[in-house]
DNA sequence: CGTGCGCTTGACATTGATCAAAAACAGTGG
DNA sequence: CCACTGTTTTTGATCAATGTCAAGCGCACG
């Protein structure tokens, strides 16, 4: 693990936790978070590691971060990219118990962890926004599990490619932005880099996809095959 | 998908989801599960089927029940097994989203899914217990993930033989009883039966573990060299 | 005693990992 | 604007691990 400072191991304000504690409970959680501290992400910054105290929640409000998890023979595992408007941190231990590092450029919102569990036990309301929260995110891992686990390297690329247009931005789109390496997408999917870079190579000649050169935008060509390839 | 009646489908009373309906809201989750009405299920027996609605939730109470997903090829992706305490059924769509079927005889403590969920908005307790078994859960399913993701056979066996002493019964005991087919093994773990046969052999003939013969139950000769080869 | 189901074992094929190298690209400084 | 360096991506050749196909075995049940 690298020895670098994490950004939820810096002390920061976070006003809009300490203010609501107690005093308006119903206020709704995008009513809190919109005047939480936003922090600015480098491309490679870790956001938190595996092991720092858990001290605060973010909400992504631009970039990729990729939350994974280090194996102990240095092998990294991806277990999801957090798009903007995905919360991030959320958990019953102290710890942190996932990695979380983006991938471009991003900003995260932040508060307290504390405050935003204290205030849930006296607010259904947002404790079960907590619950519904993570549930969309168990359902994510879980179709993620479903793709990583019994399918070929195309079926695997083109359900990554579909999910992700249809996380990113609009739903119909022609083209997505690969806001992460090569090697992100490899640790994500299982595969290596050599097979993600294979893959999309074939895709492009069989007339599915486009793939810009540099390699970082996407072009679904035909959705429709994509998502026959992808058998989802 | 089969078209059996499941569990889910089927009427019956949930007296405490009733009774408890705003009258006592600081009244445990526990408290509320332990006056519901528990269903037997036969070996093979769905609880619920992917698309069913979201009527019930259960709790498990004996036996194992393996919650999976079918692909559209007819592949099955079993996402976990469910051990005595674990919840069932929970989400946030009013359709189930995945398929539940025990491996074995078992039995389910069950009561309805509306009651619960509107005793939650009015009970931050209850709501944030929900809330953390349903962060267990998907840290569970995180885990299964980093297995799946991009282990070796022996890899996965082995951390599967592990998790399942450490889920069934004592953390520390010697033998474990697999409560379920090979092919459930294989749906979990992204295999084929083949290799899970060859790969628990293959720890038997290094000393590694014992198999009865039948197959049902694994001693643990040797849980640290176990362990070394699950790479956790 | 026969039948069916689940488990094991063997031979072979295929997929994707590994090793290696070249090409494309992004910065940096001249 | 161009040369230089390090990073990322692409492509190729080879090999090992696992899937596939096929057969046999053991146990439970009628």
């Amino acid at each position: 693990m690298l020895a670098v400072q994490t950004l939820d191991a810096r002390p920061f304000q976070t006003p809009l936790g300490r203010l609501s504690r107690g005093e308006a409970p119903q206020r709704s959680l995008e009513d809190r978070l919109a005047h939480a501290t936003v922090r600015k992400i480098e491309s490679k910054e870790h956001v938190f590691c595996e092991g720092d105290p858990r001290l605060h929640v973010f909400r992504v409000e631009e970039g990729v971060i990729a939350i994974y998890k280090t194996l102990c023979d240095g092998r990294r595992r991806i277990i999801d990219f957090a798009y903007p408007g995905d919360l991030l941190g959320l958990g019953v231990l102290d710890e942190h118990i996932l990695s979380a590092q983006a991938t471009s450029a991003a900003k995260v919102r932040c508060f307290s962890a504390a405050s935003l569990e204290a205030m849930a036990e006296n607010d259904a309301d947002l404790a079960l926004k907590l619950y519904k929260s993570v549930c969309q995110e168990l359902s994510a891992t879980r179709s993620l599990l479903v793709t990583v686990g019994q399918r070929s390297a195309v079926e695997r690329v083109a359900a990554f490619l579909l999910g992700l247009r249809r996380r990113s931005g609009d739903e119909a789109g022609e083209t997505v932005k690969l806001a992460m390496r090569r090697s992100d997408i490899a640790d994500l999917l299982g595969l290596t880099i050599e097979t993600v870079s294979r893959t999309l190579t074939k895709l492009r000649t069989m007339g599915v996809i486009d793939v810009e050169l540099g390699g970082t935008t996407v072009t679904l060509r035909d959705a429709a095959r994509l998502a026959d390839l992808a058998n989802e």
